[in-house]
DNA sequence: TGCAGGCGAGATAACGTTTGCGCAGAGGAG
DNA sequence: CTCCTCTGCGCAAACGTTATCTCGCCTGCA
């Protein structure tokens, strides 16, 4: 009788009661036909279908994930959303995500181990389906946290094993040696790489390729061109005087990430160097802002959107039974994009204070 | 009976009645517990909260939502993520919520009204218990259909009238103010200005704090120091390649936010126009960018975390009653941060080609 | 024509909370 | 000592779905 009487007034938002009195059927048929159960007869479908739209229904999430189990929420976890590495990749995440009719969740860690715990922890809460960990490196114990319960996870790189666990492999390797072979035929003969840390997997990665590209071209690295860097800013302009300063620099520098890159560019800047004049810079990531820096920065690509779209996809694959002609498989290209940061290699060497130099000599005049 | 026998595996998650068995109380109580109501006896209470501890707890939110009609989900809407100005607005926003026991549902709209329809849909269908419009400018009609759902919202700006709105004032006037008499100091006589689109309600205010500013220290503008640009890189290198064919160019041009600013000294760069020896530039928003330009970009900055506090509190307070000491104020600073890409005017205007010129000086020795 | 079998739709029990209501017990007043 | 009030806890009804079970009807075959 309550229950007959309910939810009469107009304003209120229909609920699946509302329907089902209008299409004059149960609300099992309408909750059948909303989710496509193949024995509801057309018919009375169409007449759901029309009730639906001009009451302008639309299923409580709540209730749904409440009696289903699921939220069809992801979670999105990733370092720090002022990097500009992430703002793309959550844009892929988030285009995909609602193509597949997932909401998402997201939260930056800012490399806080325990904030990282209450990102878990939130999202466990609410629930979500599945999470895609997006930092770089994650420690082993919150792991363990997410483990226990039944989620899936993808990661990028490293892979812990588990059947619920996915890994998107990045070729670095093409990129790199694109890289490489490009700063090779401009006439290089003496490049530089300015590494991550080195206790991020995908920093190590990215180094070796660098040293394979180099081998493979007949290159010989002097040991003093492989420097650690720490992918920031500051990392990358001290690294940069410190190979100025050795006195023997390379006259091309490629770099793990592009924050390191501009880094190396505002280095060069301060010591009057020009780029591309007297020194190459490659970066890597190709972030948005590289297009930005002057001189515009050649750059080794990743690209944040099929990355995106693998890490949803790994989840869905999880969740949602795929047909067994699908064969998943989560792999991202690296390629090179080369812009205004990169040339031929100058006659001779650059030195401080050289004549050369342009905004040098106009002071002394 | 089957009530008395679920949920006994040791893994699966604690439920209200795992609880309520381990303390020797009813459900009921342990709901209250959590919810913090003064009637249960505090005894009760540790013997409550004791159990929610050792079983590892939590409330399942969908049942919670589903029973009490409130999500605590925030939706947030912006313009585009890859624009470096909306990082900085999510990572507050994301912290503020989070502070006050909510979770957010990002969606951008990439300029694209149809996009824009559906991230509301979305949200609405999430039962969002607010909204954040942070882009700039809305469509009337896709504000109608929110303002029907009885959902608050806030807005930066603009204000659209109605009891559950909210507006964010800027206050635009101060750190531009700072901005025009610091180039006052400096001994600027001759300041132009690159607007954004003149649609925008937020490019209008900027212009005219502006006009403001300048007409306050007794300046006359030239009308076509005045130009419009549209907040973009693109914009602003055609806006400044224009001023300096005019051939009468300001020694000083401010614009409306960092893009346009990156623009200009990109076109000036290109002319081979030295930055600040030749040009003052000051940009505006103070993007995390702006540090990374060179030189680093002298910017009048608008904390976006600042603006996202607001929203929240705003949203927060039409959604709990605050107490009647509380007087909401929902307004933001903007202050100048002074870096390098101003300086004291050249003591000559800039020609191209001149022999001022450092680069092309060196090319023809 | 009668009966078995199958299929489609309706009734209803969950899902895990919050919350109004009633009731029991304690304490104070007459 | 009795009655009334007040306080604090438990019972049970929602919240809006999905999923299971059941029942009725139609079809086809003997």
């Amino acid at each position: 009788m309550g229950r007959a009487k309910r939810n009469t007034s107009a304003s209120a938002r229909p609920d699946i009661h509302a329907v089902a009195r209008l299409a004059r059927v149960s609300i099992a048929t309408v909750s059948r036909t909303i989710n496509n159960v193949a024995t509801v007869d057309p018919r009375l479908a169409q007449r759901v279908w029309k009730a639906i739209d001009t009451l302008g229904y639309s299923p409580n999430t709540q209730a749904r994930a409440l009696v289903s189990g699921r939220s069809r929420l992801l979670g999105l976890i990733i370092s720090e959303i002022t990097n500009p590495f992430f703002p793309e990749l959550i844009q892929g995440f988030e285009d995909v995500a609602v193509q597949n009719g997932y909401e998402i969740l997201i939260s930056s860690t800012n490399y806080d181990p325990q904030r990282m715990e209450q990102c878990i922890q939130r999202m466990l809460e609410r629930k979500v389906d599945g999470v895609a960990v997006m930092t770089f490196g994650i420690e082993g114990p919150l792991l363990d946290r997410l483990a226990q319960r039944q989620i899936p996870l993808v990661f990028v790189d490293v892979a812990p094993n588990g059947p619920l666990f996915s890994t998107i492999e990045v070729d670095y390797r093409h990129g790199i040696r694109e890289a490489v072979q490009h700063l090779a035929v401009l006439g290089h003969r003496r490049i530089g790489f300015i590494s991550g840390p080195l206790h991020l997997h995908s920093a190590r990665e990215r180094q070796s390729a660098f040293l394979r590209a180099i081998g493979e071209i007949g290159l010989k690295l002097r040991p003093d061109w492989l420097q650690e860097g720490n992918h920031t800013l500051e990392g990358g302009i001290s690294v940069m005087q410190k190979l100025l300063d050795s006195g023997d620099p390379p006259t091309a520098i490629m770099t793990s990430n592009d924050m390191t890159a501009i880094g190396v560019l505002h280095a060069l800047y301060k010591a009057e160097a020009r780029v591309p004049e007297d020194f190459s810079v490659i970066g890597f990531d190709d972030v948005t802002i590289a297009q930005f820096t002057l001189p515009p920065l050649t750059s080794v690509q990743m690209s944040r959107h099929e990355l995106a779209r693998c890490a949803v996809l790994a989840l869905r694959d999880h969740l949602e039974p795929q047909p067994s002609s699908y064969v998943p498989r989560y792999k991202v290209q690296t390629k090179l994009i080369v812009r205004q940061s990169t040339g031929l290699p100058a006659a001779r060497p650059f030195r401080r204070g050289n004549s050369r130099n342009a905004r040098k000599a106009v002071a002394q005049s």
